[in-house]
DNA sequence: GTTGATGCAAAGGCTTTGCAACTAA
DNA sequence: TTAGTTGCAAAGCCTTTGCATCAAC
């Protein structure tokens, strides 16, 4: 599961990124994570960095996503969230703690997909679908 | 177009609330605005009722969410958004003004409702499927 | 007359910025 | 060497809060 620091920088180099120790504890930290607000990967990434600050992971966060290694996801709570898988997939939603979890369901994909396949939207240009099953996680359940 | 302040009254006593003239502004402009921040929403409020404030204007908004009457969207830019429209539709979300435009296809509508009818989600009460399509409007085009 | 809503100003939370010091390539 | 990154602190923006006053019912 622990990523190889070494790999983590082919990775940043990959799309462009400087490997700085500072990009990849936070890489690092969105790997663990999955999907986290700038706060939680800050707490994450601290723990194997601890002079890393606020602005930095948000500086980081900002270029990762500049450079498509991740992608910002909606929120209703006025808070950056980020996504560290950056494939067409849907997510679990959950209202109450603001919580993602992906759910893949290729058969859902195809069928949006094939509807609007051959659709065009008079004035936009469509980067994605974007496809969230709003609700709440039952108590019993854990969501990360 | 312009609705009649005394049809507003209605609807908000029929949501349970006080019919007071911040209210009335406030709904008011959410109906001509259809999709908005609090920010638009006190823009537009204001024009009415120049008294307005921005406390008040968030007080309203969410006291029509906790209503039903209007409903919080999920946002890329950390701001709140409110839509008019509480029945289940999809959104253009310009990535680059943030800003929606309801987008009604009923029959993928009826696609998405038909594969999750027998579908359940393990430890999650699934309140309803939000359907985005992410992307930007060109320039000739204008969204509201 | 009650109960809840408004206005104001202040505080709060999250994010961005400017700039000097530093470092990966 | 140098173009780009980090740390720090301050500012910025959006939203919430406490409380006295006011108004809808």
């Amino acid at each position: 599961m622990k990523i190889d620091p070494a790999d983590i920088r082919k990775i940043l180099r990959r799309y462009g990124l400087k490997a700085t120790p500072q990009r990849v504890a936070v890489y690092e930290a969105m790997r663990e994570l999955g999907h986290a607000s700038a706060d939680m990967v800050y707490q994450q990434a601290s723990m194997a960095l601890n002079t890393l600050t606020v602005a930095t992971v948000y500086n980081v966060l900002e270029s990762f996503v500049q450079a498509g290694l991740l992608q910002r996801r909606m929120s209703s709570n006025n808070k950056m969230y980020l996504d560290v898988n950056t494939y067409n997939h849907c997510h679990l939603y959950c209202e109450k703690t603001h919580s993602y979890k992906d759910y893949d369901d290729p058969e859902l994909m195809l069928l949006i997909h094939n509807h609007f396949r051959n659709r065009k939207i008079r004035g936009f240009d469509l980067h994605r679908i974007d496809v969230q099953l709003v609700g709440q996680k039952r108590s019993s359940s854990r969501l990360k």
